[in-house]
DNA sequence: ATTGACAGATTGTCTGATAATCTGATAATG
DNA sequence: CATTATCAGATTATCAGACAATCTGTCAAT
């Protein structure tokens, strides 16, 4: 998890900079406590540590993270203004729950703006954003077929999106996607880890890559969509099994 | 500005309450201070007292509104995560500014969200919001043509959107639109109040209505993005000027 | 069964203090 | 002159401690 799903960029530079350039940037450390506490918050909560419904307390969060509650409190309005959580008045963060209606509104949202994002890389992706995307796509294809361990699987899909989502070079897309790929990965804990559909997200996937190395915009906009509508039918089949439950 | 353009809405309560019991419900104040400083803090912004780059210092702000620095820091963090303002460690927070090239994505995404809103509500609105959206559009028209405030019309035509937008029945489209409307209306406090495309502009609003009382899909998200496409128009030559000057 | 009062838990907010960091100016250096 | 080192001032980042406000559950009284 790279950054929050949050805030604008530092908007426009006087020179457009080289990649060159951008890859000497040293990482910028903002590594501000709070902004640490959020990091792991947000792990903690996509990896179903804490899972939708748990209260969380102040108190116990200070000792866990052996921090001051300003620091605590303040990545609890970040995590709130992401969704991720929930503040009731005096009682205090409950981690987000997410209905069977509002996953499906989730997913929805999502195949839409992955679709935008498809569309814009077929339409107008350099060749260099092909070269990358290609590689990831192809990165995570070989772990899918040999196996790989569920956490390397996450991070290379992790990589492709991240490649996919910056070729839409719309950063408000960007940010919110990153947000509600985050809310996802917070049902996907609760819905336990997908079933063996990987052959087939695999397909799908490369498909969105031939997609948009094709330089087709409606081909790879159709190709999102229909790999988010693939994995939410899953997602949401699960969801209303637990739900009933 | 009724809510922020944050946290996700109460998850799925057990019974669905009709219109009656959801009209009486008191308004649940939520009035913490730092809701009340966020607010404050998103009209001044809204209405160019804070102006883009300008800083914000925390001392100043807890003069300003007499409450201590945690509820200002707090909103402040919330503040950040919506994007209207970005912080920079050790230094604090700046208005958030907005490049040309930003307004056009920012724009870019207006369009997709609200055709999204305008087909979604054209394909399962009911009657009930056909006839509130029709009265919020011809309340804004009369408005219009009545030369009234700029005050009452800026109110009139939020409203209209708030139908529009509660159209879609997606809480995450609801959150991501209003959160961009916000910072619209940052763009607008830059670009000063946009000149005399009125006319047009009702015009474009009552095809959109049109559009939707006729459960016309492809209809509704033509008339909508065309509308934001419009008014974008203005905007960006409005911002293109001023960052020459 | 309903109501009312009480205690415990937790948050909301303020204050004061200290460390860390950024900025700009000035002095030192080659 | 251009560059670098250093210093003081400004401001944030973080902590600790305190108190009031509010929510929750319990238990007695009606």
């Amino acid at each position: 998890m790279e950054r929050g799903a949050t805030g604008a960029r530092q908007a426009g530079r006087k020179k457009v900079e080289s990649m060159e350039q951008a890859r000497l940037r040293i990482s910028k450390q903002r590594a501000t406590i709070r902004h640490l506490v959020e990091e792991k918050m947000r792990e903690l909560i996509a990896t179903g540590h804490f899972k939708p419904g748990d209260r969380l307390i102040e108190r116990e969060l200070c000792e866990t993270f052996d921090v001051g509650r300003t620091s605590v409190r303040e990545a609890l309005r970040q995590l709130e203004a992401e969704g991720l959580i929930r503040t009731e008045p005096h009682r205090g963060p409950i981690v987000t729950k997410v209905s069977f209606a509002e996953a499906q509104q989730l997913y929805q949202l999502r195949a839409l703006l992955e679709g935008f994002c498809g569309a814009e890389f077929a339409a107008k992706g350099t060749d260099e954003e092909h070269k990358r995307l290609f590689a990831a796509c192809e990165a995570f294809a070989a772990a899918a077929e040999g196996k790989a361990p569920t956490e390397q699987l996450v991070a290379r899909k992790a990589e492709f999106y991240r490649c996919l989502i910056a070729g839409a070079r719309n950063i408000y897309v960007e940010d919110m996607l990153t947000s509600l790929h985050n809310r996802v990965s917070m049902l996907r804990a609760t819905t336990m880890t997908q079933p063996h559909r990987l052959p087939k997200s695999v397909e799908e996937i490369r498909d969105i890559t031939k997609a948009i190395c094709a330089r087709d915009a409606e081909w790879a906009r159709r190709a999102s969509i229909t790999h988010v509508e693939e994995s939410s039918k899953i997602a949401l089949q699960l969801l209303s099994d637990a739900e009933v439950a």
